[in-house]
This record gives C-alpha cells, structure tokens and sequence, in this order.
DNA sequence: ACATTATATCCGGATATCCGAATATGTCAA
DNA sequence: TTGACATATTCGGATATCCGGATATAATGT
C-alpha cells in the first residue's frame, strides 16, 4: 500500500468518535481488555469489536489475546502516527466526554468490569 | 455546538485525501490562492473550493479577499488543533504524494499560476 | 453596461461508512 | 463433550460523504 493510502486509513480511523473514546482510553489506562471497553463506552460489544478491528487494520493497536480475554494497547506504525499519538495523550482528556470515559473506567478497574 | 462534536469535525476534516493534500500545500506554503491550489493538485475548481469551504467551517483555515482572489491560510482554534497542525506540517511532507505537491507549487511560484 | 476572470454553491447520482442483532469462533472448566 | 463466557464476524439496511458539471455570485477593467 502506498505511503499515502495508508496514512489516509490512519486519519480516516480518527473520524469516527467511538473510535477515538477507544484510543482515548488506551491512551490513558495502557492495556484494555474488550470487556473494559464495552463496559465504559456502553456500547453494544459487536460495536467495539468493529471499531477495535478497525483500529488494528489501521495501526493503532495491537491485542494480545490473555485466555478468554484480549487486550489491546496502543500501536503506532510510523512517525506521523507517533506524534499524532502524543497529541491526542496530551488533548483528548481536555474533551469533557472523554475525561467521563476516563473517570467511568477508572471506577471499574478495582473488579474487572467481565467478572 | 459541544467540544466533542467540534473535536470530531475538525478530525473528519483531516479524513480525505484532497483536504489532507490542501492543508499540507497551506501549511507549506503559508498562504494560496484557490487557482494555487486547483492548479497544483490539478483538480476541477469546484472540488477544491467545496473543500475548502469544508476545512473552514472545522476551523482549519481562513479566507481573505483580495480584489478578485481569495487567499486561504491556516487557522487553529483550540490546542487539539493547533497541536496536530505542528505534526503536520513536520510529518506531511515525508509522504511522497505530498512531496510532489509542494514541488509542483513551487514550479509554480514565479509567475501566479492564474494569470 | 458588458465581458472576463475568480470563486462559491447547487444538486443528483455513486460510493462509503456505520449500526447492531444474529451468528460464528475460540478458550476454559467441569 | 458440554456449557459458559469473551470476542469476532456477517449482513442488510440506514445514513453520510464525495464527485463534478452546471450555474450563481462577486470583483475588475473597458
């Protein structure tokens, strides 16, 4: 794939915000299990899985599969991604919904959300 | 309009390889002329100037008259933005696509490529 | 006033993206 | 091997996005 073709999949993976509370949550918490993330987004699992797939293909993360559970963490392919990756660690919290994320997972990880 | 929805617009914004190559040709170049930019992407001018049109209501650039020419530069509202401005405009230009872009403005810089 | 040049907007059709229930896959424990 | 749980994938329908020719608007010179 082109240089070009392939930074595109990386922004375009930015432009959806389900897909930027995930990375705003790996940015923050390191390594997240899909339940983790389903339990804080609220969203249906078929939904994160998609987005989490997404975010694979495109670079962003890489899973780990731990038994039943899979957990994914941050990625970055290359420079761009690299810096973009620290922008967004350093911005995203600013955002009021995102900071909610953050502050909802943080009361889940005493128990693991998936018992 | 909230901060995530203003966030996520101007993320979008970066989703298309057209206004990713405009704002790269903006970042580089400082401030252009919509014939700049149609004739160095080599695009119809209704396309280049739909994008642009797109890129100011997200905040990325902004537009001054002059006489007949409307000369569009580079604009960030908040530290999100502002911040991956700066990554872009290191990083683009490390994309060969990109490259070849900013070479062929330069071609173009003697004589105003609208004459 | 009129022609010319630069730019913006309209609009219909093609394409891409997103959603989520249903279903499939993989793992472990009994 | 069967059941239970975590996760992935499929698929059809709804929605959003993109394209570019045609047309509108705006400024300038004659």
């Amino acid at each position: 794939m082109s240089a070009m073709k392939k930074q595109m999949q990386q922004l375009k993976a930015l432009a959806d915000e389900t897909r930027l509370r995930l990375l705003a949550l790996l940015l923050s918490a390191g390594e997240l299990c899909v339940c983790d993330l389903t339990a804080t987004l609220q969203l249906p699992q078929s939904t994160v899985s998609r987005h989490l797939a997404y975010l694979k293909g495109a670079g962003w993360v890489i899973d780990r599969r731990v038994g039943v559970w899979i957990y994914y963490s941050i990625s970055t392919d290359n420079a761009l991604q690299h810096d973009i990756a620290e922008v967004l660690r350093a911005r995203l919290p600013e955002i009021p919904a995102i900071a909610d994320d953050i502050r909802r997972l943080a009361s889940f990880s005493e128990g693991a959300s998936c018992a």
